[in-house]
Order: C-alpha cells, then sequence, then structure tokens
RNA sequence: GGCCCGUUGGUCAAGGGGUUAAGACACCGCCCUUUCACGGCGGUAACAAGGGUUCGAAUCCCUUACGGGUCA
C-alpha cells in the first residue's frame, strides 16, 4: 500500500484530497502545517470559521471523520525565515512579492516534503487545482492548468521534477462545486462550506501593512509621491502599502492616478494619471525555475502570465545566461517586479517561471 | 490698510441663472480572488454664513468670516 501525507489545511479542498486518496486505497496521513502563531483572541476568531474552531482543528476532526492519523507539525521557523522574512525584505525593496509562491516552493515542497521522506512516504498530496503531466517532447514532468474555473498552476511553477514525481493532486482536474458536494454529502465534512480562503494566510484583517509594521516594529519608509518629470505631489502613507498599477489608496489628486514605479531606495513613488503608461511589453524574469525544459536554448512562442488572476497573453521567451526575457505581442498592464511570472504552452502546461525583475 | 482672487461631500475636484449638483480617493455593503493589485455592482455624503436681484441662484450683487496673491 502506497504511503501518501496529505497537507491539510482544514479546509475543502484538502479534506475532499484526502478522502479521495483513501478511498483510492492510499495509506493516508494528514499532517497540518502550523505556520503562524495566532496572538490575540481578536485574531484567532478571524481566522477562524462561524464554529469558532481553528484550522487545525477542522483538519483533526476531518481526520477522525475519514479515521486516518493526523499530525500538527511547527513549521514556524522554516515560514519565518523562507516565507515571511523574504516578503518583509521584498516590500522594503519597493517590490511587491508573492508570499503564497515562496510557501509552495520551500515549506510544501522542500520542508514538508522532507518530512514525509522522513515518514517513508511515498508521495506528498495536497489540494491544490493543478495537474501533474509529462511533456511528450522532453519527457519532463511539469505541471498544467486544471480545467477548473480554480486553476492554480500559476503558484506551483517551482516544483523540482523529483517533487513532481513525488506528488499527488487528488482534486486537480475536480470542479470546486463538486468538490464541496463530495465533501458534504459523501463525507458529511461541516467545513463544506467555508469560504474559500483568500488573503495572505499570515496576516490578519487584509492588511498587510499592518502587519509589516509590526513585524518591523516601527512605521513603513516614508517618502513621496512624485509625478512622471519628478514633482512632488504629496506625501505617501509608507513603502509596502503600494503595488504597481494600484489606483485605490493614492488619496485624491483630482482625477484618478496610478502607481507606475516603486523606489525602494529612495522611498519615492511614480504615479501617473495616464494608465496608458502603465502597459509594456517586456519583462526580465530572474529566480528561474523549469519544467516542462531544462533551459530555453531556442525562444519559444508561449503564453506568459503575470501575476495569478492574470490571463494568459502570447508571448515569446528568450533565455540570457541566469534570466528570461519575455516580449508579449500586447503590452501588458502592470508588470510588476516581485511577482512571478509563469509561461505556458498550448496545451497549459507550464515551460518555465521565475520572478519578474 | 488698498486692490485682486478664492471658499462645492471626510479629501481632491467639475459646473459661471433652471442639473436627480459630475467624477476621483476615502468609507460602507456585495461580486471577483489561496499574493499584491486591477476590475464589476450598489450605498452614505457637499454649494462658507447672512442679506438682496430674479418666476427661478452653487451660479449675479452686497456684507461678514476664513484662506491666497499683490501694492507701498
Amino acid at each position: 500500500m502506497k504511503k501518501v501525507v496529505v497537507a491539510m489545511s482544514g479546509g475543502v479542498d484538502s479534506s475532499v484530497a484526502a478522502y479521495v486518496l483513501k478511498s483510492q486505497g492510499y495509506e493516508v496521513i494528514g499532517v497540518t502545517m502550523s505556520v503562524w502563531q495566532a496572538e490575540t483572541a481578536e485574531e484567532i476568531a478571524a481566522r477562524s470559521g462561524c464554529c469558532g474552531m481553528t484550522a487545525t482543528e477542522d483538519a483533526r476532526f476531518v481526520c477522525q471523520k475519514l479515521d486516518i492519523p493526523h499530525y500538527v507539525l511547527n513549521f514556524r521557523d522554516v515560514f519565518r525565515k523562507r516565507v515571511i522574512a523574504p516578503f518583509v525584505d521584498e516590500y522594503m525593496k519597493g517590490r511587491t512579492p508573492n508570499p503564497c509562491i515562496a510557501c509552495n516552493a520551500f515549506v510544501k515542497w522542500e520542508y514538508l516534503f522532507d518530512k514525509a521522506k522522513a515518514l517513508e512516504a511515498d508521495f506528498i498530496a495536497t489540494g491544490h487545482y493543478a495537474k501533474i503531466v509529462r511533456n511528450s517532447t522532453t519527457g519532463r514532468l511539469t505541471i498544467a492548468t486544471s480545467p477548473s474555473a480554480k486553476d492554480q498552476s500559476y503558484a506551483l511553477y517551482n516544483m523540482s521534477q523529483e517533487a513532481l514525481s513525488r506528488t499527488l493532486f487528488p482534486i486537480g482536474d475536480m470542479d470546486k462545486n463538486d468538490v464541496r458536494e463530495i465533501a458534504m454529502e459523501q463525507i458529511g465534512l461541516r467545513v463544506a462550506y467555508k469560504p474559500d480562503s483568500q488573503e495572505i494566510c499570515f496576516v490578519p484583517y487584509r492588511n498587510h501593512a499592518v502587519f509589516l509594521e509590526e513585524y518591523l516594529g516601527g512605521s513603513l519608509p516614508a517618502g513621496n509621491f512624485v509625478d512622471e518629470d519628478g514633482n512632488v505631489l504629496g506625501v505617501h502613507q509608507g513603502l509596502g502599502r503600494y503595488t504597481i498599477g494600484q489606483r485605490k489608496g493614492l488619496g485624491a489628486f483630482g482625477t484618478p492616478m496610478f502607481v507606475k514605479e516603486i523606489d525602494g531606495t529612495t522611498a519615492s513613488i511614480t504615479l501617473t494619471k495616464d494608465e496608458n503608461r502603465l502597459f509594456q511589453n517586456t519583462l526580465t524574469v530572474g529566480n528561474l525555475a523549469f519544467m516542462s525544459h531544462e533551459n530555453i536554448n531556442t525562444p519559444i512562442k508561449c503564453l506568459g502570465k503575470i501575476r495569478y488572476a492574470h490571463k494568459a497573453a502570447p508571448c515569446t521567451i528568450t533565455q540570457q545566461c541566469d534570466k528570461i526575457i519575455a516580449v508579449f505581442e500586447e503590452a501588458q498592464r502592470a508588470i510588476t517586479p516581485g511577482q512571478s511570472a509563469v509561461f505556458y504552452d498550448d496545451a497549459g502546461g507550464i515551460i518555465c517561471g521565475g520572478i519578474i525583475e
């Protein structure tokens, strides 16, 4: 019997993932990663479901229901070091990080992966909506988009070949509604209608600026709003509160304004009232991760996604040493340093990805 | 002190005799979304005060108050 460690958040998706594996005959071990300790009663309340239970308790309940073991592993140190610290650091540089991607890369498919091996598991599994396929030309494993409307392949572009070969996405091509239905009717889970998680898991109240201030123990670096000619328009509320393309939260200027550039060195933020100025055709990505291809020897026409919810757009990628240059056929809005760019082939398989510079 | 100019929602800001008094940002709902954003729908909310002139004043006139700017 194959053994699989399932990362269980207490939510619907990972719960159903565990259920599916169990019914497929796997020996399933439920693991909840404890990554961040809620400090205050308010925080705990803010994160809990309607019944006042924490995610860990939800996961434990599900495991009891499924009659599988449940372990809570302390991941706080790795999480702090590999996800939170870089997250804060990036913001201080005027960039906009995506912590979910770091968490997948370093916490789930590195640290948890090692733990699973230590537990002599053959696989690890999560409740992600994505598929693992083999590229017929290169023979390499890669992530491919899920047919589900909730496709999450974008956040998984960092997985190694080894990780891919030992990962299962049991609900990868299911529909979210079907997943809820299974949770409800086949398992009788009370988490079935918990709302989808969103926002950053370690940031309560949907306010990462407050989190940054608490983490740093002071206010965020202050600076000016300037126009494209360098004229000072006003004072902003601190680096970390803004990202490229942002329109809201800038204050009143008599007309809509957009963040065009963030200078981490001077903490000055360039605004424009012409949204067209946010569009660019070219971007450079570093911190590369290769999936279906080991490298990009010759330029490849593909589809590029520059943020999670971005609609993949046609582009051509070229590798230059440890960078990839992508040139889009049509200019894309608000290409943002710190966010990840992921490149897909026509079949929805990920070619490679990296962080925008 | 003299002469100009200004004062519109919490903030910025249109409108210069008849408007349901734009729009943006904030705020409040909701949708979208396992990052940050973008986007969509709905909502609360204003003519500095007092007098005139007009059928009718945010719009014209006069005072007052508060801001600017000028001139010796």
